[in-house]
RNA sequence: GGCUCCUUGGUCAAGAGGCUAAGACGUCGCCCUCUCACGGCGAAAACAGGGGUUCGAUUCCCCUAGGAGUCACCA
């Protein structure tokens, strides 16, 4: 059997879409699932596409994932060049090739005529097909119209009887009546190749053994299977992928304004989440684990896992995995992610130290790291807040307890001295259960209050005597005081 | 409209003639607990409908319904 070798080959938009990013991934563990290659091409065909540094965003996304290409842009390779404008003389002699075998042939029709006839069948409801009009012109009237520089395109001769099958790795066998194909045009008049010519070209001259790509495809791909057998070419796998979708209706796309791989990330998503998610968005491993590497998907990855039907994307799910992701890191390496914001919400304020601990707190509660600053952002100031949020049913809190439990708390630490080893949360935790035990109150009523006082929120990434010892003594001693004062009002 | 494809819980999905129809997210409940989260335990929740074939269909065939794609000198 040959090498496996297949190719991403996205047309650069400056936007990387979730699902051809999911494309990409599985045609790389395709082909290394296989030990094959995996190539990079550029279709930039459209220039009236072009977007100024989209290839970047295309180079950077894989290279952020961990998607390696073998042979493209930037990496040569024994069959470039890998970029579809540099390409520009193959395809012309190609189709020409096609036209000489008498299974292509010279158009001449006006874009008016074919406009007309388009409103003719559209006004029927019937869908439009080429007429054919030019499809038996005599030698003569060709030679004379290239003389004349009539402008011409170059269409494909489909059979006008019979069928064409092909075979789909997901889909299986499928297929439908010649008749029902068009003579599409295989090169345009600007001389540059249609997206289905120019794919086959490339597919064969770059040796791509699987053809991977967007089910949208499905319905062209009888006429790919005539070109191939046309040029006497041999016909690559293919293996078409249900879309990636927004939801029951609608894909994810960039006209919906949905996230692209690059708003997740910014989003505080981490890449490998991303990646793990999209491997399971319309493929299944064998068995029932849900976490893996890219590595680990290389060796994992198989055609027949792939799904048919469209998967919606679930952005619920994804927080989890990316929080999943969070958690399994080690705390240095957790910290190290979340310094710029951890950063960003408290400043200078607090000691090295200390944000390695308020990191140690937020681990676990951090799902995107985006999340972290409106967690934390109370260490450095007191939000204002309203005395009810002493009142606690579960903890059996009201503001007339709360206010007795927070003086009982500052009458006990005020005026004392802590060495740095006493000023922890262990050790304080012993002294705040120790005034709750000796005037014979609920733990929870001097927890509580405390951990209001300090934080000013209903909810907070620790305890009472944890964000103590973040907020030192004088802070701590600071804030119950104005929980006192507010109380007293 | 023609052609092609798809259809298991809200979502991702396993299952390939006989199963109490997996697992995960989400939801809900309980436990743990200095709030929340983490963690642990548990619950509710699905084979689109109708016909066949078969001793037996989620699984095979047909039809219906619903959905998607495609029908460009766009990719």
């Amino acid at each position: 059997m040959d090498r496996i070798r297949t190719r991403f080959a996205p047309s650069p938009t400056g936007y990387m879409h979730i699902g051809n990013l999911r494309t990409a991934l599985y045609e790389y563990l395709i082909a290394k699932s296989q030990g094959g290659d995996f190539i990079l091409r550029i279709e930039d065909t459209d220039q009236e596409r072009y977007v100024e540094g989209a290839m970047d965003v295309v180079l950077d996304t894989l290279k952020m994932t961990g998607i390696d290409y073998d042979e493209g842009p930037g990496k040569g390779g024994e069959y470039g060049p890998y970029i579809q404008s540099e390409r520009r003389p193959i395809y012309k002699e190609y189709a020409l090739k096609l036209v000489e075998s008498g299974h292509a042939y010279y158009c001449f029709c006006t874009k008016e005529r074919l406009d007309s006839l388009k409103t003719g069948s559209d006004a029927l409801g019937t869908s439009f097909n080429y007429d054919r009009h030019c499809r038996d012109l005599s030698k003569e009237e060709i030679e004379a119209n290239l003389a004349a520089g009539i402008p011409y395109v170059i269409r494909q001769k489909m059979p006008l009887t019979g069928t064409t099958t092909f075979d789909d790795a997901v889909y299986g066998s499928i297929t439908v009546e010649n008749k029902t194909l068009d003579d599409q045009v295989l090169l345009k008049s600007d001389g540059l190749p249609t997206y289905n010519f120019a794919n086959v070209v490339d597919d064969h001259l770059m040796k791509i053994s699987h053809v991977v790509r967007g089910n949208e495809y499905l319905s062209s791909t009888p006429k790919y299977n005539l070109l191939y057998e046309a040029f006497g070419w041999e016909i690559p796998t293919y293996i078409h992928c249900a879309p990636v979708m927004k939801d029951e209706h609608n894909k994810l796309s960039k006209r919906n304004g949905d996230a692209s791989f690059g708003d997740l990330i910014a989003k505080g998503y981490l890449p490998e989440a991303v990646l793990n998610y999209i491997a399971l968005l319309g493929w299944s491993p064998s068995g029932n684990e849900e976490f893996y590497t890219l590595s680990e998907l290389e060796k994992a990855f198989t055609i027949t896992g792939i799904s048919k039907s469209p998967s919606i994307f679930d952005v619920d799910k994804l927080k989890w995995m990316n929080g999943e992701y969070i958690r399994r890191m080690t705390a240095d390496e957790f910290y190290s992610k979340a310094k710029p914001w951890i950063d960003n919400a408290v400043g200078d304020a607090l000691s090295e130290t200390k944000k390695i601990r308020i990191a140690s707190l937020i681990q676990p509660r951090t799902e995107i790291l985006t999340e972290i600053e409106e967690k934390i952002s109370f260490f450095k100031e007191l939000p204002e807040y309203s005395t009810e949020l002493y009142c606690h049913k579960k903890m059996k809190t009201d503001t007339e307890n709360s206010l007795t439990g927070l003086k009982l708390v500052l009458d006990e630490l005020e005026g004392k001295t802590f060495a740095e080893d006493e000023w922890v949360s262990q050790n304080l935790y012993e002294i705040l259960c120790n005034i709750a035990a000796e005037n014979e109150i609920k733990n929870s009523q001097i927890l509580w209050p405390v951990r209001t006082a300090l934080s000013g929120l209903a909810v907070s990434p620790g305890g009472a005597t944890e964000l103590a010892e973040i907020l030192g003594y004088n802070e701590t001693i600071r804030r119950i005081k104005i929980g006192i004062e507010l109380l007293s009002k």
